[in-house]
DNA sequence: CAAAAAATGGGTACTCCTACCCATACGAAA
DNA sequence: TTTCGTATGGGTAGGAGTACCCATTTTTTG
């Protein structure tokens, strides 16, 4: 058959993204229509140019994949959205599916996979990467039991997540309070109600899930 | 000229290391004459095809690309070593240093920069991501002053770093000395000591350092 | 409008960690 | 042999954070 598929990829890791656009690209079916090094150069050129699918670092400067599929989400674009990740990470992998990624990949994928992905999600299918399925398995139970057993960042309310990239910044419940000009009491009571979502318990609880969760938290 | 520049290339991600391989034997003066997925492989590799460079990830499964040049160290080959790793980071950039790498690339370089390392290090020459001039200036001075005024994980002892790296899987004072059956006293003076080598200072300071630092510890 | 959620603030007890003080034992280096 | 580094142990004070208790105000939502 001799459909195109057009793509734009980004990535902020020249040799990866130029690397990936080879191996990509040396599939007749396939055309790399646009690369960007960022978000915000990713989402102009997705407007610009309506590919058919957008492959997306997570991890980009500036805005991140993320934040350009946030973007898409409230324009009409038919333009679907592969995810592209270093991190085998299950609150990532949840936020990707929650902004209605059609594809999820590790970089540690083997090119064969990733051709597999980009085929099936152009054929309106999804795919994920099946290092995932643990997740994948786990996000369904949970769908499953109609209730959500276990809250993740995405559950915390505005302040309660500045609070908690904060913390990630390594700063003290007084420095956050000063920042903040509010009562160190009610960074505390943040600190608690967190604690509390994400059913972290122990010294030094929440530190650790901030500093091992910094990613999610930009 | 014609002359070649057999590499190997020791990556675990497949569409970098096949991406990256491409990219550089695009140029005639440069042959990829092997990739390895890890590190073991890559050193296996390295002893039988003998190649003028050997591009090594840090981070590998199994054997990291620290432990192939300590085994290189101790052989008598004239392969020399470009180290490429995700991490802009000043411990992981002097060890590759100590360990005798004649280059250092972040994994973000530009391909140019890439192929500029190659045909330096081919030279004879040394060549480091110039993202990381300040490192060196740091080093430099410090080599100049003859004191190592920030000492490092290194100067750490044996035991310092068993409990450090402890401190990073996320362990209390209490589950060290219970899992290495001695005095949480000498754990906590432990903790002491390398607060004062690595002038650490503050709350949950040793914590904050080692999560930061974990993959120094592995 | 009423109810729920979110944000604000305070009290108290407890644990963990840091930061200083003290000491003894052992092996290696000067 | 003496000294230094390392590992081992104890005491004590204080800061930071967790985990409960209590409350009021504002905003959002049904």
């Amino acid at each position: 058959m001799a459909i195109e598929i057009s793509i734009l990829l980004a990535d902020d890791h020249p040799v990866f993204r130029r690397g990936l656009g080879l191996l990509l690209a040396s599939d007749p079916q396939i055309q790399i229509v646009a690369e960007a090094p960022d978000g915000t150069q990713a989402l102009e050129k997705i407007l610009a140019l309506q590919p058919d699918i957008a492959i997306l670092d997570v991890n980009m400067p500036g805005q991140t994949g993320f934040d350009v599929a946030r973007a898409l989400q409230s324009s009409d674009l038919a333009t679907r959205i592969i995810f592209l990740t270093m991190h085998r990470d299950e609150g990532i992998f949840n936020t990707a599916l929650d902004l209605g990624a059609q594809g999820y990949l590790l970089k540690e994928s083997a090119i064969e996979e990733i051709q597999a992905c980009v085929k099936a999600v152009a054929q309106g299918e999804k795919f994920i990467s099946p290092q995932l399925s643990t997740f994948l398995l786990q996000r369904a139970s949970r769908a499953a039991a109609f209730v959500q057993q276990q809250p993740t960042i995405h559950d915390l309310t505005p302040s309660e997540r500045r609070v908690l990239s904060m913390i990630a910044q390594q700063q003290t419940s007084r420095e956050i309070a000063d920042t903040l000009c509010i009562s160190i009491r009610t960074v505390e009571r943040h600190r608690e109600n967190i604690c509390n979502k994400l059913s972290l318990h122990g010294s030094n609880a929440l530190l650790k899930f901030a500093l091992e969760h910094k990613e999610q938290l930009v």
